[in-house]
DNA sequence: AACCTGGACAACCGCGAATAG
DNA sequence: GCTATTCGCGGTTGTCCAGGT
């Protein structure tokens, strides 16, 4: 049986809200309260739907709101409760008095996403534990359009050009891992992952705990995580502590996940699980590749897919600054250079920072 | 100066849950 | 208990705008 429509839509004027059209709005609910949605409309005498009406007095129109930027706390008690509590947009907008779901949703979606995403990316680091503000990472702090630098011409989301709107990392929140209505944080107090639901805290898990990464610290909102954490932010754990995760099994869905349809092999799940369970996304990356090993074929392949910086953007800066290709140059010192199917030939950079081990550090000290 | 591009945010859409009749 | 309606949520899309080319 289908659905009928939550409102007559012939004639019903969509898009942008004018500032008459609030008014009329904000004046009739301060008369008659709010609710009646369908209703509402026709009283009032506005030609929209009555969800739209509701949205409107919801993500705009309600006094209680809060307007303006995200503060710092607002910024870091999304983060910390985004890890326990997944995309759950309107919980944790109940716990930001003035904020709306929507709202925290697209701050996640523009800012906080990305700077994760970022952070991922950098986080391929030999050296000691990574501990990265947030706050310096590319997407921190208020900005409205424009364009932002020669590395915003190159799409630099997961697996590459995504449509727009999908806001590529949206559907695999990095910081916790989710079976069923669980998620997964990491107390870093004590070094190890809890799982969660919705009730709290209910059991550690310390075999997992090992297994999983972990990049916010819920204390303090910095990223954070070990070399061995790192290196599951961006290689993936295993695939023994990843049994009964519910990761997508490529093939037995039948649904094609974005990534799938990007070709970019990496899963990523579409968010919502069948069910109606929230799920995190879970990514999970190609075998691990370690630094020594022959690097031919996939696994080089498949690091660079992983990896997917914006090398092209790093080449040009590191081109600016130092005047020459050198790592060209190292990659052929490492008998690397010339190899027919490495992938390395399309970003040498790339393929210089997997096997020679480079540092996020070494990189920030060439000014990148 | 015109066009292009990407970021930010508002709004829409579809679905499931809850509720009313 | 069944069906229709309403509500609320999360994902997605559309629009605006400003910086880059």
């Amino acid at each position: 049986m289908g659905r009928s429509p939550c409102c007559e839509k012939v004639g019903l004027k969509k898009g942008r809200w004018t500032a008459e059209e609030d008014e009329i709005l904000a004046k009739y609910i301060a008369a008659n309260g709010e609710g009646s949605w369908r209703s509402l409309p026709k009283n009032a005498g506005l030609l929209r739907c009555g969800k739209s009406c509701r949205l409107r007095w919801i993500n705009y129109l309600r006094s209680d709101l809060k307007r303006g930027n995200i503060t710092k706390e607002e910024d870091e008690a999304i983060m910390k409760l985004h890890a326990t509590l997944g995309n759950r947009w309107s919980l944790i907008a109940g716990h930001l008095p003035g904020r709306t779901d929507n709202e925290i949703k697209n701050y996640w979606n523009s800012h906080l996403g990305r700077r994760i995403d970022s952070f991922r990316r950098l986080g391929l680091d030999g050296g000691d534990a990574a501990v990265l503000d947030l706050g310096t990472l590319p997407g921190a702090g208020k900005r409205r359009g424009g364009r932002t630098s020669r590395s915003a011409a190159r799409k630099n989301t997961i697996g590459g050009a995504v449509g727009r709107g999908q806001q590529g990392v949206v559907a695999s929140p990095p910081v916790s891992l989710v079976q069923s209505d669980h998620s997964v944080v990491l107390d870093p107090d004590q070094n190890q992952a809890s799982s969660v639901t919705n009730d709290g805290l209910v059991d550690a898990n310390e075999e997992m705990a090992s297994e999983l990464l972990c990049c916010t610290s819920p204390m303090d909102g910095r990223l954070w995580g070990t070399d061995a954490e790192m290196e599951h932010v961006l290689l993936g754990p295993s695939e023994e502590s990843l049994a009964g995760w519910g990761w997508p099994d490529q093939g037995d869905s039948g649904v094609m996940t974005s990534s799938e349809e990007r070709g970019g092999g990496v899963p990523v799940t579409s968010g919502q699980e069948e069910g109606g369970a929230t799920g995190l996304g879970v990514e999970r990356g190609p075998e691990l590749v370690t630094k020594g090993e022959e690097m031919v074929g996939s696994s080089s392949s498949q690091a660079e897919k992983l990896l997917d910086w914006d090398l092209e953007a790093m080449e040009a800066k590191l081109w600016d600054e130092a005047g020459e290709m050198w790592w060209h140059s190292e990659l052929q010192d490492l008998g690397l250079h010339g190899l027919a199917d490495g992938g390395y030939q399309e970003e040498p950079l790339g393929s210089w920072l997997i096997f020679s081990g480079t540092s996020l550090g070494d990189v920030t000290a060439l000014g990148w």
